[in-house]
DNA sequence: ATTAATGCAAAGCCTTTGCACCGTG
DNA sequence: CACGGTGCAAAGGCTTTGCATTAAT
């Protein structure tokens, strides 16, 4: 793809990777969805505007190359399905809400403190870019009822 | 099995199902194994005791019923299987190093201000019950490299 | 020219499901 | 004795892998 905004391409060279035209179009894909993309919908997402279809294996081999790199981060939804999301764009916490499954991004303040507790206390360091909250949104909680 | 600690059984006639002995071995195992076992882990568990050997189909149908009943909570691990953990047990936050797959349960009390927060700024109300934080533990920093 | 990367198809792994039979309430 | 539960085996979904071929450096 055009432009690189960030050392992206170098870091993938550096690595001894090489830089295919898949391995560019999933980069592209991955600037261009909003986070927690599938292989799935990467897959799709390249199909769709070429006519040419990539292997959705190639998909995955990419991803987790990037997982490696450091530049993608991937995480496991609860059904098991494996989300993947621009590293860099990961600095944001989740709300999820376990009735309607709507899920909000938000920043929280109140993190600061816990990563200094468990720093502290537990000399772990806490990777805070994307913790998940489960429980239940606000309209979820005004219609009361269950499910 | 002998005596009911909480009112289990009662709550699982309550609901239309039936105290089967599977039910009440894989029961048992919940009780006896530490949180987070799978489902392998409790087939395992129940069959090595026991000279017949029970379904692993028989242990997800009655995971499942004990999740919808709430009794039992299920979590996605990064690599795609399911944990499953005695609900009431699961009162605690875990540390999960990204390195070695260490995993530590805390009680983290910052969590609180992070709870009130969520609740007050996005009318959230988290279930911070079994939260999960990914990072480094101490012995992974200490050795400083990669894995 | 090397050798990483791709495509394809097959296999893997965890989990779910269909169906006849069993056993609890 | 009705109907929820079990066992078995087969199918399902997501992901990985083997291998010959292609293409980036």
């Amino acid at each position: 793809m055009p432009h690189d905004e960030s050392g992206i391409t170098e870091a993938i060279r550096a690595s001894g990777r090489r830089l295919t035209i898949q391995r560019t179009k999933i980069l592209a894909a991955l600037h261009e969805l909003p986070g927690h993309t599938t292989a799935e919908q990467i897959h799709a997402h390249v199909s769709a505007r070429e006519a040419a279809e990539m292997a959705l294996s190639t998909v995955y081999r990419n991803l987790d190359a990037l997982v490696e790199m450091g530049l993608v981060a991937a995480f496991a939804d609860a059904s098991g399905v494996t989300t993947y999301e621009w590293a860099a764009e990961a600095h944001h916490h989740h709300l999820l809400c376990d009735d309607c499954g709507h899920t909000a991004e938000v920043e929280l303040r109140a993190l600061d403190a816990l990563s200094r507790e468990v720093q502290q206390e537990h000399g772990f360091a806490a990777d805070m870019r994307h913790l998940a909250i489960h429980g239940r949104c606000a309209g979820c909680r005004k219609e009361g009822t269950d499910q």
